[in-house]
DNA sequence: TGAATAGTGTCTTTCAGACAATATTGA
DNA sequence: TCAATATTGTCTGAAAGACACTATTCA
């Protein structure tokens, strides 16, 4: 989700959404924390309120922007796509999204915003593994071949069906959810799953090192 | 390994090394970018000069800091126990290393560098499994039972050796340095090893579903 | 019935867990 | 020889890989 520039330097060219911090008191807008200045810039440019937000990384350095001495606190958020329509009314008149390939965009991003789009895909990728990042990449209820689906596009990898399903439904992250059907396709139905809500850590990983312990 | 603060607030306190970016050109030490100011803040305090350093994560609130709106961007760095040595001349009489026991340390540190040392360890116990960070640990040669006791440490677990000694001999980051072993000890003499440098990714994960798919 | 997708059975291979056996050294 | 640690052997069980099979729907 990029937002086109209206200022210079690099008037014009596509960006992350993003902005200054509000540490003033008396100014309308109060961040109290970068996350809380994160949500905001976020909702202001594009009307967008993700379910996810996490910290990615900060980028600092005298180069990175022609005019001075910055620092950018990189966040990424995620959104099903159901639910990615930008609202009317806000700066959204020049928010748009574009589709990813190989970690990155088909249009020029402003400042070192490609590196940092790059490192955010990377975090993704290697999150998706071990943790249930992916609820927030589909709707509340979902088939297991959708959930695949996810997985493959950000893993860029063919999974192959049993043992994806064997492994989802063995760590505990997804429940069927009683009698909800996929229906009205010429195919047999499918069932809906639901993600269990967990403890992060517990997820996965069934034989790596550091969870072979004895219970 | 904490500094004592010299000045208000919190004066007297442990806390862990940091300071401000110079961003000022004019200035005599000038910082490139946000890395080098963490080596040079850590090299000015403790005359330390670690082998490994990475971005841990951005701290920042109104009330982080009794004074003002702060943002701290807080690096974790590792050194071999055998390098440790706190350099006389520089700030270093104010400096000294303590011992973290589930993920604290024995002393009340300033601010709060007590959580940011939490996600610290935190970082590092969830890198150990599935990367060579441990390397960084170790003296550049060392016996495999010298490696699981590190992992154990990491860990706080006991590795089952045979499983730990495949693993690690079939992932391929260490390889034996010929003829080199620990001698001089009433039992059987041990075969040095050493980590061979790869690429992060293809570390350890043999048969984790993101792996799984065929060369 | 056929096309399409959902879901299962089953055999093989790989690796962790457990535990024991063997190997090598200095005192 | 004994104590101590290094290193390997081997059996078992669990999970992944591969691949084929069955199940269910609509046209």
């Amino acid at each position: 989700l990029l937002v086109k520039r209206g200022e210079h330097p690099v008037k014009g060219k596509w960006s992350l959404p993003g902005g200054a911090l509000r540490v003033n008191k008396e100014s309308g807008e109060f961040d109290a924390t970068i996350e809380e200045a994160a949500l905001r810039e976020l909702r202001e440019e594009t009307g967008v309120t993700p379910p996810y937000l996490e910290q990615l990384m900060t980028f600092g350095s005298a180069d990175r922007d022609p005019r001075d001495w910055t620092v950018s606190i990189a966040y990424f958020a995620l959104i099903a796509a159901e639910n990615i329509k930008l609202q009317a009314g806000t700066d959204a008149a020049e928010a748009a999204w574009f589709p990813i390939r190989n970690s990155v965009v088909g249009v020029n991003l402003a400042f070192d915003h490609k590196q940092i789009l790059a490192e955010a895909v990377r975090r993704l990728r290697s999150k998706v593994e071990y943790t249930s990042i992916a609820a927030n990449l589909l709707p509340k209820q979902f088939t297991l071949t959708q959930l695949q689906r996810v997985f493959e596009l950000l893993l860029q990898q063919k999974i192959e069906k049993k043992a994806f399903r064997l492994r989802v439904q063995k760590a505990g992250i997804v429940e069927p959810v009683l009698g909800a059907m996929v229906v009205g396709l010429p195919t047999r139905p499918a069932q809906l799953y639901r993600f269990v809500k967990k403890k992060e850590r517990d997820l996965f990983f069934p034989r790596s090192l550091a969870f072979a312990a004895k219970q």
